[in-house]
DNA sequence: CTGTTAGCGCCTTCAG
DNA sequence: CTGAAGGCGCTAACAG
């Protein structure tokens, strides 16, 4: 057991509000009881017991990190970006990976009107339709920040980016590389950025004058064998297309290693985009151009608008909707890719 | 505000520890009452104040995870399995990240004194040498387990893989691909287990009447640009290596990089191996041959070792050495890859 | 089976 | 400038 206020007092011949005032610098301390208090309590290594603290202040300096997988690089980055923020915030980060599946984002969900955070930041399912419990949490007054899976009808902040934008620009790149017969790979209909980069893709076609092909649109799922075969159906079928939009890495992924098995030449028979934030995409898979969003970006903005909207300052930003710009990176064998700290 | 037990008490006409007791399904109350109880709280979405119950039976239910970066897929596939068994225990995750510096380091173990949680699961910096602040938080009694990054002095538990062993095998693999002068790259000279995929290396030269060239010893920093510009004189010397043992992805990713740019072909004139947790590494990069370290399991079994200390079961296990066997996996034009649904 | 009481450790009025 | 007292919400010992 750690040494406690009482202990504190105790051995300084003080009372503990006297110690805790002079550990929280009240100006009604004299400096140097604040002194001989501080060198103590440095001593014996005293540290506020937390659960005390956020009980009486009814504060618990934590944050909710709620996200749908970790083995994926878009994230990984956001979270970068989370925990810079929130360091400098003091905060501590709780991290809650739903896996995809909606019932644990129902039980993490419900958890959370426990209080045990002072604000949620959350990127939704790929199942997550009904927002019932979202909603509930908003509704009870917890700080809740969306970023990139956004639950387009609450009334809340959220950070995306471009994605209508980046969908017709990276279908636009395909066409102008000479791709008449585009296949659409997504692992999600519901999720609004899904949505708003596929709706990039088809108006890409339609000011191209291409009809989308149904054949052509390929909703995956979570299990890479099945994605696999899908993909390997599509490509090993009569009439395979001549380039593919990925709207997910792992898709890509999974994409280059159905052709590597059907010996499909890439880009020679097939070309590529992808959404990624591969680091190491434009050198181990040179023929992939990507579409690359600014996840630390992104993970920061969120902290900060939710910190925002926790300490009640710029108050137009709880209802803000915040876009950042992805970057498209053509590939190709002359450009060279560069080297960085930081994606 | 969300309901607490006095409310839902009152709404009951009943005592808040009847309730308390109903709601943790005490023997000693009535079905009726428990049914009545459970039907009210669920309607009013009662959660119980996380802070409350922690204050006041010493348990926090949650575990601290602290590791040296996030962006690495070694701690994002230990994430995965740490995470499924602390949801499987009903127990919290906080994340801390160091990002190799020591200082965080020390502010996070001086933090953990204070009880907010109830173990910790830890990889430390590269920087660490001196443990001092691990060995308070373990004097104090807080479990404690160490995965991949140990604290060797520290007498608790740690979950490793063979690193001597996989660094035998994978310079053995290069001297088998007939190099000869193997170059050795690693981040840190204090980390254990660079030391021990250092010794493996050099026992394998040895064995092989190989000497080791000072130049061919690379120690790097962590900025990517450094890196890069130390691999390149690496490369670009009068007599370059033939073979490469990267001791860390990110090393390897930073050889691709400088090779590309000074026109070097791998694996005709270099040849890599490196850890590696990349699922993508073996059909993107098709020439690096790879040690992957099975990160899931390691972040499973640190998990639970925490967990049996905690509940302190299995005594034993908190003091145990786990070792688990990383994979190497020869690459070469020949063997195709294969596609898993997990690392 | 249910209620009363006390206290986890801290912060914050209110008093001096 | 410092101390005493009360209570955040919950649980557990002790009554009945």
């Amino acid at each position: 057991m750690s040494t406690n206020l009482k202990q504190l007092a105790a051995a300084l011949n003080l009372s503990t509000s006297t110690v805790s005032r002079a550990l929280h610098d009240s100006h009604e301390i004299s400096t140097e009881t604040k002194i001989r208090v501080r060198a103590l309590a440095e001593q014996m290594g005293y540290q506020a017991n937390p659960y005390a603290s956020s009980l009486r202040k009814q504060k618990s300096k934590t944050i909710a990190l709620v996200i749908p997988e970790i083995d994926n690089n878009f994230f990984t980055h956001a979270i970068n970006g989370i925990e810079e923020i929130a360091q400098k915030k003091a905060y501590h980060v709780l991290i809650y990976l739903t896996h995809e599946d909606l019932q644990k984002e129902l039980a993490v969900a419900k958890h959370l009107q426990s209080g045990r955070v002072d604000g949620i930041l959350m990127s939704v399912t790929s199942q997550t339709s009904n927002v019932e419990h979202l909603d509930k949490l908003h509704q009870q007054g917890i700080p809740l920040v969306f970023f990139d899976r956004v639950a387009e009808t609450i009334d809340t902040a959220k950070i995306t980016t471009n994605d209508y934008e980046s969908g017709y620009q990276a279908t636009q790149h395909l066409i102008e590389a000479e791709c008449t017969k585009i296949a659409y790979l997504q692992v999600s209909e519901t999720l609004s950025i899904s949505q708003k980069r596929l709706s990039g893709f088809r108006t890409a076609l339609q000011d191209n004058g291409i009809t989308p092909l149904d054949d052509y649109m390929i909703t995956c799922g979570h299990s890479a064998t099945e994605n696999f075969e899908m993909i390997k159906k599509l490509m090993s079928s009569s009439n395979p297309p001549d380039g593919i939009f990925a709207s997910v890495e792992k898709l890509a992924v999974t994409t280059y290693y159905v052709c590597d098995a059907l010996g499909i030449k890439i880009p020679e028979e097939v070309k590529i985009i992808s959404f990624s934030n591969l680091a190491t995409a434009p050198l181990l898979a040179p023929s992939l151009s990507t579409i690359t969003q600014p996840a630390f970006e992104i993970g920061k903005k969120a902290a900060e608008v939710l910190f925002d909207i926790i300490e009640q300052k710029n108050l137009e930003d709880a209802k803000a909707v915040t876009i950042l710009n992805s970057v498209l990176t053509e590939r190709n064998s002359t450009k060279k890719p560069v080297i960085s700290d930081r994606l």
